[in-house]
DNA sequence: TGTACATGTCATGGG
DNA sequence: TACCCATGACATGTA
């Protein structure tokens, strides 16, 4: 490596010149001034190292500190919060680490004592907001915040430090750190650095930082900073301090750059409690501000009072965070949590058909973006924009066939899975149509819209002044609503009317059976009959005689009845003449 | 990957 | 004539 070598060499005071001219020349090299100067990086490496003396005092003073402030909490497992430890005695908890006094730990824990009695009733104060807080928490918390097990942890301790006599005391822990380092203030208490989920996270252009500090951060925020760190450059100036550092995320490894410029630290950090550039973030600039773990991205968001904060040209905060154990929760995010806008930002909808929505309706996320973007919102005034509850009598207006529960109309002959495959069916239709109402500040509900009969939809459409693109999306959605809710019950009926017909189908079935095995019977009761008159005929014919005592022959006389009952002897020849006369 | 099923949506016609 | 409803046809998502 090059840098092995350059030990070797003595440049000349013409040498370092060059130097600095080719430097001056190529600033975006990405390297500092102090990559080609051996001699500045040996003075560096020398400092270092007694700051990293110090730095190993200093952490284990805090560790100390943490140990006593464990001490005194407990951890509730019902609600997850870490709650004051009581003391059965009556004594104050900081007695158990006595072991290792100081008297940092001492007054510490004196007002944590006061800060952990109030912490149960300041939960009213959110930490996420309270910025001088926030510039207080990586010197004590970040290693606890760095475990990272629970948000109500962080959470907890975000209050606890929000309690102004703990700022109070945490900022003279800090005026005593600050004496004991000479002002350097350690790179390694960031969450992030322990926490390798952070390695994820992007994070923001210190440019970025810098610029958006003044939104991001109160006046009071910057304030506190500087006047707990004021060797460390202001704010103002971390442009300037991003020029003289390496990129080290874009051009080296981590490890490499410790190895080069810090062969010693290494070693010794790698025991310590945090490492100064192993985790992927360090060697970066910003490290050297000890409020770093401030301006991760997400909670950037979080600490901006507005919507100040440009979120839309950072879409990959979202995608990019880990919706792991890094306790921040996406949806909690002020993507979703920004009450003035929609939650895909305000861009609006002008033109697009309905047909197009639905084409964003794939993606619902980029649909209401784009929704947003079509059409230029007329802010309606905040009674309108909250969306009007439907009463119960409009609920009951609700047309027979009510469509907020179609998988009820089928019956419960279905299974559970295809009714719980249905409704989420029917809720992720119903919530297409709610977000582009939401998208365009429709000031009703959704359900509203459809079922209110036409005389209360024309009267609420009448109260309310709305451009074409929400008349249009109203008309839409109440036609939509209105055919599915047909559909629904078209169907159902064609269901009933198939059911019905499979049920007359067998009961025809069933009486066409019964009457076949009915005819069956006639038949077999008719042969029998005609054979018994048959017989009969034949009995009755074999018994008459004429006048001379001979039997008819059957072939020329027949026995015929008349209506009255008197039988006649007919003889056929003449039956015969008679047909044909008949003709 | 093909298929059956459920559902939403549109077009159309009748009341 | 506008509106509502019914229904066939089609598209789409899902198991």
């Amino acid at each position: 490596m090059m840098e092995i070598e350059m030990p070797k060499i003595h440049p000349s005071q013409q040498d370092i010149d060059l130097i600095d001219i080719l430097w001056r020349q190529d600033i975006d090299l990405g390297a500092g001034r102090e990559v080609f100067d051996y001699c500045q990086r040996q003075k560096e490496h020398e400092l270092q190292q007694q700051r990293e003396q110090e730095e190993d005092k200093r952490l284990q003073q805090q560790r100390e500190q943490e140990k006593a402030l464990l001490a005194q909490l407990q951890l509730d497992e019902e609600t997850g919060e870490f709650v004051p430890r009581l003391a059965t005695s009556g004594q104050p908890l900081q007695t158990a680490t006595s072991a290792a006094p100081s008297q940092v730990i001492q007054t510490t824990s004196s007002c944590l004592d006061a800060a952990v009695a109030l912490a149960p009733n300041s939960s009213h104060i959110m930490m996420k907001s309270d910025p001088p807080a926030l510039t207080q928490l990586p010197l004590l918390t970040a290693p606890l915040l760095s475990q990272r097990t629970s948000p109500d942890l962080e959470q907890a301790w975000m209050e606890l430090l929000s309690l102004p006599e703990l700022q109070q005391c945490l900022n003279m822990q800090m005026e005593d750190t600050r004496e004991l380092t000479g002002g350097y203030l350690p790179t390694n208490t960031t969450p992030e650095v322990q926490d390798p989920n952070y390695s994820f996270y992007p994070l923001p252009n210190l440019e970025e930082v810098a610029s958006n500090t003044a939104d991001v951060c109160p006046p009071e925020f910057i304030n506190t900073f500087e006047e707990s760190f004021p060797n460390i450059a202001p704010l103002d100036h971390l442009n300037q301090m991003t020029l003289k550092a390496p990129d080290l995320n874009t051009h080296f490894s981590a490890d490499t750059f410790c190895d080069i410029f810090y062969p010693d630290v290494v070693n010794t950090k790698v025991t310590s409690v945090t490492l100064p550039c192993g985790q992927g973030n360090g060697g970066n600039s910003l490290a050297e501000i000890p409020n770093k773990p401030i301006f991760t991205p997400m909670e950037l968001q979080d600490l901006s009072p507005g919507d100040t904060f440009d979120r839309d040209n950072k879409p990959e905060i979202m995608t990019e965070c880990p919706d792991s154990d890094s306790g921040v929760s996406v949806e909690a995010s002020s993507y979703s949590s920004s009450p003035e806008k929609s939650m895909y930002g305000d861009r609006s909808f002008g033109g697009y058909s309905d047909s197009d929505m639905d084409e964003m309706d794939s993606n619902p996320g980029s649909a209401q973006s784009d929704y947003s973007e079509m059409f230029s919102l007329s802010f309606q005034p905040d009674g309108l924009q909250t969306p009007i509850s439907v009463l119960p009598q409009q609920r009951d207006k609700e047309p027979k066939h009510g469509k907020t529960e179609p998988d009820d109309e089928t019956g419960h002959s279905e299974s559970p899975f295809t009714k719980d495959k249905k409704r989420r069916r029917s809720e992720k239709r119903l919530s297409r149509d709610e977000q582009r109402a939401k998208a365009l500040q429709i000031p009703f509900t959704v359900d509203m819209i459809i079922d209110l009969p036409v005389d209360d939809f024309n009267e609420m459409m009448s109260k309310h002044q709305l451009n074409e693109a929400q008349l249009a999306l109203v008309r839409d959605i109440r036609r939509r609503g209105k055919n599915k809710v047909a559909a629904q019950n078209c169907r159902k009926r064609k269901m009933e009317n198939i059911t019905e017909l499979e049920y007359d189908l067998d009961s025809l079935k069933e009486e066409k059976e019964r009457l076949q095995t009915e005819k069956t019977k006639n038949d077999s009761s008719l042969r029998k009959m005609k054979q018994q008159l048959n017989t009969l005929y034949l009995e009755v014919f074999s018994l008459l005689r004429d006048e001379e005592g001979k039997p008819y022959s059957p072939l020329e006389y027949s026995l015929q009845q008349t209506t009255d009952g008197t039988v006649f002897l007919v003889p056929r020849i003449k039956k015969t003449l008679s047909k044909k006369k008949d003709s």
